[in-house]
DNA sequence: CGTCTAAGCTAACAGCGTTAGCCAGGAGAG
DNA sequence: CTCTCCTGGCTAACGCTGTTAGCTTAGACG
């Protein structure tokens, strides 16, 4: 594992733990044992750190919601693993994406579980992202009211989708 | 117009115009002519004037959504205020709802536009917002890739609800 | 053995939000 | 008129942030 490894993977832990404030230049270093600027003979600045755990956020929430069979249950594991890393999901969503420091491929597959639940509708697919994201971001930044049945509105949105997909074994 | 009414005033301006990085409590002052510490004088902190700033983009939303007749021309208006006031867009719903320091009635405003084109279905209403904000905020945060035609998403997401949507006079 | 590089270090800079404490000017009371 | 008190400025400073410059040490390699 490299050095910069290891400064990505503490910065994560550090993200999970305390939140995006903790994520500081001289945390991390603190958390290393070493000064804050030993850390840029590693990065070349906080930004990189950030898009490498960008990077990293989407892997994960790809692979979260690879085994999902169908929209519904795509739907549950989207919210459910966004809800339970919300500060990684906020720093895969909320950062504009830094495509260039991207690993080829990553954009893609982080895609791929949606397009599939689309029958591969490029369109369809953009417009469940955005339910999807649009629901969780506002869960997450507390903007519905205490006390909400988000479940139902999950559930409804999900329905209105079921009934308007023509799916491979349409109804009738 | 209060000291106060004044320093937010400022607030936004440099907030559409600079962005969020821009509006630090001394360039602030700067534009005021005074030193950052007397604006302790007038408001708490900085927290305050976001959450006065969020109180404003979200009567403003709201005013924007007002004369929308149906959910097409809604959808439309949500996304246009959206996209030319991304920075006050951005404050309205990615800061935690300071809901202590909001103006009662401001946030029923803001959800009113969205209940009166479901028919008052406060569940359809959460996953229409849920919708319109996903798709605005992956849009505002580049994170569709660069030619991805969203006049396509939106019109499919739309006509998915419309489809789903009992209405008054439901197609026969 | 000498040299070069990798990876640490300290000191420092500019900027951030914020606090403490001081001071001028005006309003109101006696 | 004078005294007092409050408002709204001010300067200096603190602790934090990301970042740079420049020095040093340890190890690898010819």
């Amino acid at each position: 594992m490299t050095r910069r490894e290891e400064i990505v993977d503490v910065a994560e832990r550090l993200l999970e733990r305390a939140g995006p404030g903790a994520v500081t230049m001289r945390r991390l270093a603190d958390e290393l044992g070493i000064q804050a600027p030993s850390l840029y003979k590693h990065v070349a600045g906080k930004s990189e750190i950030e898009a490498a755990l960008q990077q990293r956020a989407l892997q994960r929430l790809a692979a979260a919601l690879e085994a999902a069979p169908d929209l519904p249950s795509l739907a549950a594991a989207y919210r459910a693993w966004a809800l339970r890393h919300p500060r990684l999901y906020e720093i895969a969503t909320r950062l504009p994406l830094a495509r260039e420091r991207l690993a080829p491929g990553v954009e893609a597959a982080a895609a791929a579980p949606l397009l599939r639940v689309t029958g591969g509708d490029l369109t369809a697919a953009r417009a469940l992202w955005g339910l999807a994201h649009g629901l969780v971001d506002l869960e997450l930044a507390g903007r519905f009211p205490p006390g909400a049945d988000l479940d139902a509105v999950w559930a409804h949105a999900m329905a209105e989708r079921v009934a308007a997909e023509p799916g491979p074994g349409a109804t009738g």
